[in-house]
DNA sequence: TAAAGTTGTTCCGCTCGATTGAACGCAGTG
DNA sequence: CACTGCGTTCAATCGAGCGGAACAACTTTA
């Protein structure tokens, strides 16, 4: 996960290295010395004296030979997640609109080019997915990262392009920049984004921005469920509105935060 | 927060510094370099270099003259809560506590010496609290934390106490070994244990183990109120039998996770 | 309006420490 | 008992983390 860096990038290596040590532990959900060596590319001795230091100040516990992320990161999530206005605000709307539709609704907000999942919500028949809270997804393949992007100017658009690329996930995904910019142009049209199986095949997604006032786009909901059910049984008119009408809310509640 | 470091340490200096960073940020809620200057002790030039490398990495970002742990730690917590089989054994348990209670149910576990709030559960009249899912907390001082102690082998307890010592928070905290050992012998002997204003003042639990099978503990669960309503409201007997079947009963999950 | 005091940021040289390959100890295994 | 896997330790060296000082962009004060 390399980002932005941007002119005087005079970085520290062995943060860089510690970081690419944790990143690693996360992805692998636990492992021992060797495994994290694989990932990272590190020397076994650069590894192990990392590790050594992340466990004495208590941000990763050692059982036996696996090394894990500890509880600490949970202060920091639970923080981190707080902080952010969204989570509040998108709580109920997410879960009404996940009751009435019966999908998965997935609220999200942008950082450093990345979409994070602020709120994520079941409905009695939504699919299940190993996209959570928490998750980072990039934005061109998903309804709501699209969304956003299309309220971005183009600059910054072009930026993030430029950080993290339009790798392809499926058949599906847009993969070059002359039609993302169309894509974002119909989408400011619409109001909403659609995504067609562009990250996972058969699963598709509708999505709606939510402004901070009329300019600025703070973060997307969207409802995510089996290709085939939004694209035949779903009266689209219906769930747009219901979309919309959840977006609103937010943003709404946004205001007295 | 230092913690356990014993024989063969030594520590990355750098990764030390941006730990302390990244802590200062968090318990500053965002703050600037020369904050985080003076809560580190670091130079302004390096807190800054840190800064960089992090925010560089997409773990801190920058909004306009001050800096905040990014999104990127909220994967990281609901990595970390997922992954500890308490966080979904302890959630009915918790709820059905707490609405049998009205008051506020706490669910924790012990990682290197402290214990981590996994479950918070409001009931009806809960008192508000700065603890919360992910609070680190001191085990000597809260119900649940010493009904944890009271499990461990004493070598252990002895090593916790040399680590992280016995602060006092309130008149009532224990602060010396003596007392802290013959207050978890009767907590063995009892089965439960009380913490009486030992971490915030007018602030009592009742505490009893999650025992993994009768040999170790797990964790503990443990219900907070106001000190004269929990001493004279309640009937201990009650509150007594509702918790051990609580703590039962996440045991019994606990075998099925 | 200018001066003084903030802040975040950059620069650069020094030396201290991060890095790594190799060696070690200890398991399990054929 | 050799062999292979692991985590851990060690020592040497070269690179890079560090902090003082200077700079830039502000706001506050006289």
């Amino acid at each position: 996960m390399e980002t932005q860096r941007t002119s005087g990038d005079r970085r520290i290596e062995a943060v860089v290295k510690t970081l690419d040590v944790l990143e690693a532990l996360w992805r692998a959900e636990g492992a021992g010395v060797t495994a994290v060596t694989e990932r990272t590319g590190l020397a076994k001795s650069t590894v192990h004296a990392h590790l050594r230091t992340l466990r004495s100040k208590g941000y990763v516990v050692q059982e036996g030979d696996e090394y894990r992320l500890s509880l600490r990161f949970l202060s920091f999530g639970e923080y981190v997640k707080h902080a952010e206005p969204l989570y509040e605000a998108a709580a109920t709307p997410s879960a009404d609109l996940s009751d009435r539709t019966g999908e998965r609704v997935l609220c999200s907000t942008e950082q450093h080019g990345l979409g994070t999942i602020i709120q994520a919500r079941d409905g009695n028949r939504s699919v299940t997915s190993d996209i959570d809270v928490g998750t980072p997804t990039y934005l061109h393949c998903s309804a709501g990262g699209k969304v956003m992007l299309a309220h971005f100017d183009d600059e910054k658009v072009e930026r993030i392009v430029d950080d993290w690329g339009l790798p392809a996930f499926t058949e599906e995904t847009i993969t070059d920049r002359e039609t993302l910019f169309e894509e974002l142009e119909s989408i400011r049209d619409a109001g909403i984004a659609y995504n067609r199986s562009e990250y996972v095949p058969g699963i598709s997604a509708i999505g709606a921005p939510i402004m901070d006032n009329d300019e600025t786009v703070y973060g997307a909901i969207a409802v995510s469920g089996p290709q085939h059910r939004l694209e035949n049984e779903w009266d689209v008119d219906e769930l747009r509105n219901q979309l919309l009408s959840a977006a609103n809310t937010i943003e709404v509640n946004l205001m007295f935060s």
